[in-house]
DNA sequence: CCACCTGATTCGGACCACGAACTAATCCCT
DNA sequence: AGGGATTAGTTCGTGGTCCGAATCAGGTGG
């Protein structure tokens, strides 16, 4: 193989490489939208179903005081609400507002499109190996629902 | 199938949970190096050669003066270093100090180590499987080297 | 020599992350 | 029944990060 076509890339490098890509593709995105990067995957969460702000931090990955400031922000916007949770004074729930419902749709609808152009130089059979492979990858490192499945995807 | 297993995750879902989950990875080795996750990606890019903040800035994909911050910061902890460029007074290059090096090698080396226990639920053909696919959809889509090649990876 | 372009920095403003401390509510044990 | 421990979430202080506009200095070409 010729220098020129460059070093065998490992699966570290690529892992790493890709996460850049879809980094880049995602914060593109969200601020098209209006959004930062954070504030689009906190509407994305929050597609699936309301959440407490303990649970919340966990997907997100975030310490509860980041929590209570992105939220914050997000809701001065008027895309989510905080509401009482009727079982626990202490405890609020977070779910998206109707225009945080709207934004949130084209938001996930947009990245999906623009992700699923990313492997487009790969045939079906390979997209979805690499779709099946990244999933097992995905599964047994126990990554929270970041992201909803969307419906007939691969 | 039983429904239990979950639903079937197609590439663009599969594409963003891994990018959390590697994100996360390198946001936490970062912290016990007691970089962020920006410094430590300047670092791992300064491993391979110094840059002018042009070329640097494209890499990385920052604003010129989100740069400056950037490498502000930075060489205010001694880990990198501006130096005239001889061919052009008003550019400068960026490279690593000693300290600098060090630092990128071991977090680059952890970073390295870290990754490659998350598809360790792959087998080696699996695995090299993915390599080849992911690094394919990095190829294509012209991802800058923000991380360095390991040898003999995969 | 001057206008235009390039390379980089500064400025202002907003967002984002965390740990410590705090407030309020819940729960459990004596 | 009351008090102590725990939990849920917020506030505060601090530092980091991002961008666009404006600015400054140097390079280039007519």
């Amino acid at each position: 193989m010729a220098k020129a076509a460059g070093e065998q890339m490992g699966v570290v490098t690529a892992l790493v490489r890709s996460t850049f890509l879809v980094n880049a593709v995602y914060a593109d995105t969200a601020r098209e939208y209006g959004l930062t990067q954070q504030q689009g995957q906190l509407l994305c969460v929050l597609m699936a179903q309301p959440y407490g702000m303990g649970e919340l931090g966990e997907v997100l990955g975030l310490a509860k005081s980041s929590l209570s400031g992105l939220v914050d922000r997000t809701a001065r916007r008027g895309l989510v609400r905080r509401e009482s949770d009727p079982s626990d004074n202490r405890a609020v729930r977070v779910e998206l507002t109707a225009e945080g419902s709207r934004l949130a749709d084209g938001f996930y609808a947009e990245t999906c499109r623009r992700i699923e152009q990313l492997p487009s130089g790969l045939d079906d059979t390979e997209r979805g190996t690499l779709a099946d492979l990244l999933a097992r990858v995905v599964r047994d490192n126990e990554v929270p629902p970041v992201f909803m499945v969307l419906n007939e995807q691969g």
